[in-house]
DNA sequence: TGTACTGTACCGTCCGGACGGTAATGTCAA
DNA sequence: TTGACATTACCGTCCGGACGGTACAGTACA
């Protein structure tokens, strides 16, 4: 289960547009979405701000941006995760818990973005909301269980929260613990992978 | 177990404070945080940008306010719900349970408040992130079993993002479903009080 | 010759906040 | 009981700065 990111780029060789979303998502994290201005994108990018309008013609596409690659990135490993269990019973709900707690191991950055983009416009979660309706359905009409299926569905939406947040309350261990639980009620234990060990 | 907002007032007779806190809420959901003016918070209240500044000197005051409403309502109503129970076992998971029932029957709106808030500064999470901290840490010293009382904790936090963010995924039927097996897990049926009829 | 920028200058708008009123309601002292 | 002043709760205006977006001339590389 390998990280996403950094497929064969650091993160000098990233595409300007990964580095201008990056720059963006690291600014509204630090300074707060209202503060997102496009100068300051522009800057820690390493653009001027002409470059930064040639690649998006305006905030709205730059935000836009940020939302589609967010979804695009989950639903692409998720599919990934489901096919790898040829998508049998449970295989969208534990391909759902694989991947988050795959991008978790990976110390994914939270996506600040996203807030910055739902903070300009509460439009930009169309999209999501869209996505999740559609995945929960999935969930739950491949569970076997589904009413537990959603409770999964909402354990993680919970721990995505957290860490949208930035709110450290639980340790890492706790958390994969938890994420292990969730996986218990659907999965054998013994028909486990064996995961990397998780050494806080 | 009443709602707790309207305690006697009509949206007439709010204080101009609450008037201000409730103006600020709506516009920050409908036109989204980035766009929260205190031109736009004035005429929405029915004062004078100058009455406004008056009553909080700067926006962040505004702001902050609106964060510590949001906790301190949440705090007075659980604790209320803990001495009900008379701080036995798991009587703090319990009455976040009920608390948030109450809320979610209460038809209480989504707090666009906070999202505000952090949009403007990351900082105002701060409050928060304590609050829960200490939150969990009393639900697990307090519960039988402290690993179910942390996924219940997060159970509730993903019904609660999901209602922050405007995710209508699951109806009313649903989530008081979910939230009655939440309690399930904590209180046998028999001893539960008779809750009012959820009718969609 | 085009693509992908850089750099700079500029415009219009919006917004936070400061400031100077002012009307109504006390308060107190002669 | 009346005049002098204080306080509260606002109103209306204005200013400086930030920001989104435009325009355009230049440049390096392929």
């Amino acid at each position: 289960m390998p990280c996403i990111e950094s497929v064969g780029m650091t993160s000098d060789t990233l595409s300007t547009k990964d580095k201008i979303l990056q720059a963006a998502a690291e600014i509204a994290k630090e300074v707060g979405p209202v503060h997102l201005s496009l100068d300051a994108v522009a800057r820690r990018a390493g653009l001027s701000k002409g470059g930064l309008l040639y690649t998006f013609p305006t905030k709205a596409k730059l935000l836009e941006a940020l939302v589609e690659q967010h979804v695009s990135e989950f639903d692409e490993s998720l599919r990934k995760e489901e096919a790898a269990r040829n998508h049998g019973p449970n295989s969208v709900v534990l391909a759902c818990i694989a991947v988050y707690r795959a991008e978790f191991l990976c110390n994914e950055p939270e996506p600040s973005g996203i807030l910055a983009a739902i903070a300009n416009d509460p439009g930009f979660l169309e999209p999501i909301r869209r996505y999740n309706k559609q995945l929960l359905q999935r969930m739950r009409e491949n569970a076997e269980d589904p009413t537990l299926a959603m409770m999964v569905f909402l354990t993680i939406e919970g721990l995505r929260s957290l860490k949208l947040f930035e709110m450290d309350l639980l340790s890492k261990d706790e958390q994969i613990a938890a994420i292990d639980r969730l996986r218990n009620l659907f999965e054998p234990v013994d028909a486990q992978s064996a995961d990397v060990p998780v050494t806080a």
